[in-house]
DNA sequence: AGCTTGCCCGAAAACCTTTTCGGTCATTTT
DNA sequence: AAAATGACCGAAAAGGTTTTCGGGCAAGCT
């Protein structure tokens, strides 16, 4: 084990050792490490060389005891699969910056009563902010109000309009996505879309009909609502072709609807895209980067949400914070599915 | 936001807030809180009540730095897409109970320079022990021998013999994938595996044909390495059809290379389970539930991995820790792709 | 030479909780 | 009635760090 051998007795070395092998006071030993001024060159140098000798690490507790914040935050998500949640991680790890502010992450797993447990064992380790990270981008409870830290909700909004939430645009996303199939030259679109107790579905199906009437375009049968699912993909994709064979895009709910087309296309004997381009929503690589063709999804740029989130934490740790829903912008990424018809 | 109004300035309530408000010395009232005894009952429902009242929750840095234990544990990953490690971290949290532990999870994203980063934080923070998860089985690098808290390194294990390693059983897990297909009733089963730099697909592979002498079965074909994408799938399997057109079974090195096979069987008309078996490795719920058939996979018990992680970690804190690498059995999925021939 | 100025350094308080040990008070025993 | 017992409570120290404030000392100035 990376424990050195007969160190298990061996405390951890503390300043007070440091200052001792340098020579020095606490104080003065304290103000060398931190780059504090009013302390000598030559002093700092041996204080350094102490420190590394014992390889010194600063007891974040004590530090963070002191001075009231602890360097912390909470990530607490409902997301089983870690979906939106670690792009999230990664853009607060990112935005803190690597050392700076360590982050706690806790799945609830969808239970209130866990829930609960998290944010207090959260609060009784002082961490300085919250992010929450819901499963779906429906509205979901605030939190306790016991909670006198400030909180950030990413990808699901808070119900409570006087709290901070970033979650991406879907309505916007919608829209541009039916703006990129009308620029590859389709007409015919058709929209299997997702479950329809999402409010991500929903908002999605919103954007992209206004942008298919903005274009003057009528859509091609009504917008199929189901399940997130290959199944569902491959059944509705069966429907549409029987009802409406002129079809020559088909925009999905996400990439696993997406996927259950390709399927259907395939069998049906209808080239993609050639004959119809398919679309997916999500990004999720697995899934577009392993179809035949690759398919073009929508990102919704999470890792750039969890910046954001993280930005606007650090923000509210200090100075006074915004309110309300944020949005963030998606961004298409083209791939093989959808081409300019000749 | 959360933060009550007016808050802002209040800082939370402390030890002796509640102690004054309940008329008790600090003493009492951190007894009373913990349920020490040789205090009234009458006292302590006081203090309960005043503690209740504002709401307090005792500082875990203080109570940290006074028993010289954080009650923290850090999560280092590499593991870009939390694949493996968001399992392990249920299974942990599951391990140490709710709230009684909480976890840091960092992602180093394969970089040595921020994993240093990273674990000198995390040792900064007097975390009680380090559970580290590489993105492949294949051995890592033991961290620094600076680290003086116990570590435990799981999915990847460690170079040193020294440290103490928990991994998947993937050679057993070889085995009973062929054990499985040929309980199926198959006598001719094809495998194509995956990236053969991958330690994990070579144990497979050596698991698996050993089972196969042991019943007495020729492979069919040479196994064949690739990538753990389904586009070598879809490869692979088309040229074990044309080399081997008799081969009623494919054992897949993932999930990803098993949707390829699905989908090249289909196109050249051979029926899963009926002509040919399938099964994949991972139990990927989003590939292996949304293919037709679904697939049987080889599931690794990451969660399972986890709690067992955690556990070892636990017993490291305390007591004297165990050495080595450590297996975990897999245990097999069976759903559609696989069934038993009439 | 005596005074001021400015640079370094050290003592001590503060952060909050837990635990130990000694003290107070009421109750019981002789 | 005096002593002993036991139940309950409080004072204080400890844990490691940062910061403030005051003191010592050398150099520069009159």
């Amino acid at each position: 084990m990376a424990r050195p051998t007969g160190s298990r007795g061996a405390r951890t070395a503390t300043l007070s050792d440091v200052a001792k092998l340098a020579g020095v006071s606490v104080a003065t030993a304290s103000k060398a490490l931190n780059n504090r001024n009013h302390v000598h060159a030559q002093t700092r140098a041996r204080v350094l060389d102490a420190a590394a000798q014992l390889s010194f690490s600063p007891n974040s507790l004590a530090r963070g005891l002191l001075a009231g914040r602890s360097g912390t935050v909470g990530l607490l998500t409902s997301d089983l699969v870690g979906r939106f949640s670690l792009p999230i991680l990664m853009g607060a790890e990112d935005a803190f910056g690597a050392g700076q502010v360590s982050v706690f992450l806790c799945d609830a797993r969808g239970d209130a009563i866990r829930e609960r447990h998290h944010v207090q064992a959260l609060v009784s380790r002082r961490v300085d902010g919250l992010i929450v990270v819901g499963s779906s981008t429906d509205p979901r409870p605030a939190l306790a109000d016991a909670v006198d830290v400030p909180v950030v909700y990413a990808y699901a909004p808070s119900e409570d309009p006087d709290d901070l939430s970033i979650v991406p645009d879907n309505v916007e996303a919608g829209r541009m996505a039916v703006e990129h199939l009308i620029a590859c030259g389709r007409t015919r679109i058709a929209h299997i879309s997702g479950d329809r107790d999402y409010s991500a579905a929903r908002d999605r199906v919103a954007g992209a009909t206004a942008a298919l009437e903005e274009a003057g375009l009528e859509p091609v049968g009504q917008v199929s609502y189901g399940t997130w699912s290959e199944g569902w993909g491959r059944a509705a994709a069966g429907l549409v072709l029987d009802r409406h064979p002129e079809v020559d895009a088909v925009l999905c709910g996400s990439d696993q609807v997406a996927r259950g087309v390709l399927d259907t296309l395939r069998e049906r004997g209808r080239a993609v895209p050639d004959d119809v381009a398919v679309m997916g929503f999500d990004n999720w690589e697995v899934l577009t980067v392993g179809a035949r063709p690759q398919l073009t999804s929508v990102d919704m740029n999470l890792e750039e949400l969890g910046r954001a989130a993280a930005r606007a934490l650090f923000d509210a740790i200090d100075d006074e914070h915004d309110r309300g829903v944020q949005t963030m912008q998606c961004r298409i990424v083209i791939r093989g599915s959808t081409a300019p018809l000749n």
